[in-house]
DNA sequence: TAGATTGTTAATCGATTAACAATC
DNA sequence: TAGATTGTTAATCGATTAACAATC
């Protein structure tokens, strides 16, 4: 088996993918089932070279002349990326950004489970949505380490995103996911933000550029 | 001048993200200043050298041994982008979600406007946000092309992504920023998704990979 | 055995970084 | 002129794709 210095972060993305597709399918109860790199690269839009170069960083998950079992990569790809099911995560925002979110992305569909909600307005600490009583972000700190919740969901409006960050830090949450814009982002020392930036994506978007922009 | 072929999906982004940063600072009155490449660079976590390379693909718009006119790069921007003020976009979503997406991301703070708001829930639609009358989605395909909307950001409901998209593009929209996550993606002909999978991100961002990841 | 499919090594491609000449 | 900063060419780096041997 090769051995990696270093996994492309490109690669653990599409991994977390694959793991949302199989999992997808083992709810479906295809749990008995193989696939092959080439059913995957169909389904997810990837060439099948790099879903077999990409699952080749787990290492000994496939069977040459078989593919892969739904069951075991399920497992593998768990078991590399540190999920296991009903994954703990936290959501930052407005009440009413949480239960919007709640429909677009229902975490249960996902194998997460959100396990605090925290609002930046103090009118909607106590408003409960999906049994869970939201509180004040400045809450956060005295967050239950117990929980061991590593990541949160962050929607807060813009004049919170420093405060929240720092206080989830705080609260040992280094993993976030952030779809409030800002133009610069003040980020705690080891915290890792994924930045969705809506206007840059919609002003990419738009481009109607006077070079053709490259193929990915 | 250099003469490019093509340019890189990463470069149109970046230009989009100087679009922001620049626009921010006009509207703080610093139109007539001048801001060097190194200057951009540590505001907005790039490398220098990226972004004079970006800012080549435009042309002619620095001056040595002076940096770049805001205004004369806010222009340029824009006219390499297809962007003009007030740039139109539609928003598709349930009225919860588009109201908090409107404090989340506050158009007029980044040079867009909606035009157009649509929902999937029947009992929505009449229901003002920001001056707009929210309409069925169903109604998209009579959307006035007059408006000349290139763009829109969709967080409907999982089930109705699919149509919606295909109705957006009847619509002549070619341009989707997709909140909501799905696995498998049916992506009519000729239409440029940028597709943010929340729970992909999730699981990404908890990686306790057992291979260090590589640094961007 | 024949057919299928993985996993790895080598080749390619594309983007970023370094270096520096041009010039304000 | 001296100092600063751009814009371009060359070097590096990293990821993807191609090819194919291994093996189920």
């Amino acid at each position: 088996m090769a051995d990696f210095d270093y996994i492309p972060q490109a690669t653990v993305y599409r991994l977390s993918l694959y793991h949302c597709y199989i999992g997808e399918m083992i709810r479906a109860g295809e749990d008995e089932k193989n696939v092959t790199s080439r059913v995957l690269a169909d389904e997810l839009d990837i060439r099948e070279e790099t879903v077999r170069r990409d699952l080749s960083y787990i290492g000994g998950v496939g069977r040459r002349g078989v593919g892969y079992s739904m069951g075991t990569l399920f497992e593998a790809l768990s078991e590399f990326l540190g999920l296991y099911d009903e994954y703990p995560i936290v959501r930052v925002g407005s009440a009413q950004m949480l239960r919007a979110l709640e429909v677009v992305f229902p975490p249960d569909a996902y194998g997460v489970r959100p396990v605090a909600y925290f609002s930046e307005q103090p009118e909607d600490v106590g408003t409960v949505i999906g049994e869970l009583e939201v509180r004040h972000v400045t809450e956060i700190p005295q967050h239950d380490k117990d929980l061991d919740v590593r990541v949160a969901l962050v929607a807060c409006s813009q004049p919170w995103i420093d405060p929240v960050l720092e206080m989830l830090s705080e609260a040992g949450i280094n993993g976030v996911l952030l779809l409030t814009p800002k133009v610069k982002l003040d980020r705690p020392e080891g915290m890792n933000v994924r930045h969705v930036r809506m206007p840059c994506d919609i002003k990419s978007l738009a481009c109607g550029c006077k070079i053709p922009v490259a193929a990915v």
